[in-house]
DNA sequence: GCCAACGTTGGC
DNA sequence: GCCAACGTTGGC
């Protein structure tokens, strides 16, 4: 089981609508890189939802339901079907923090500030559950 | 709302 | 296939 992290503005989806939808295939990706990202996801593995408007921040976690596929109405860009697992109890952990502990310089969140859909390499877990994630 | 950094497009 | 011009993202 792997980790990942999908970025989206909460203007235009957040993680209140994923909690009411409870699923939801995650589209609208066109980033070659991220599309990449996309296509590793596998059943069963988790991803961060990162809202990007005001504070950048982990705001809750969803799990892959099924294997993803090229969008049908738009061939550049991939689904994948998510369901909805929690919301994160506010503070949610934000991109400052994460900066400023100093142990994420090589995290893509960091390195790449405009890639939306990223790997979280295991071993950030426990710096990621020790700023306050809840991940039981 | 600004703008740096990055990605994409299209003319050559 | 290069690269200038343009468009977009996301942090601030």
């Amino acid at each position: 089981m792997k980790y990942f992290l999908a970025k989206t503005e909460p203007s235009g989806y957040s993680i209140d609508r994923l909690e009411k939808d409870r699923v939801t295939s995650w589209n609208g990706v066109r980033n070659p890189q991220a599309v990449n990202f996309l296509k590793s996801m596998q059943k069963g593995d988790m991803v961060f939802i990162y809202h990007t408007e005001g504070q950048s921040c982990i705001v809750g976690l969803a799990e892959v339901i099924g294997n993803g596929r090229v969008d049908p109405i738009d061939a550049k860009s991939y689904l994948v079907d998510m369901k909805f697992i929690k919301k994160f109890k506010e503070p949610f952990v934000t991109l400052k923090q994460i900066k400023q502990t100093g142990k994420f310089k090589d995290f893509r969140l960091v390195r790449q500030s405009r890639l939306s859909v990223m790997d979280v390499p295991e071993e950030y877990l426990p710096e990621l559950k020790y700023l306050g994630l809840d991940l039981d």
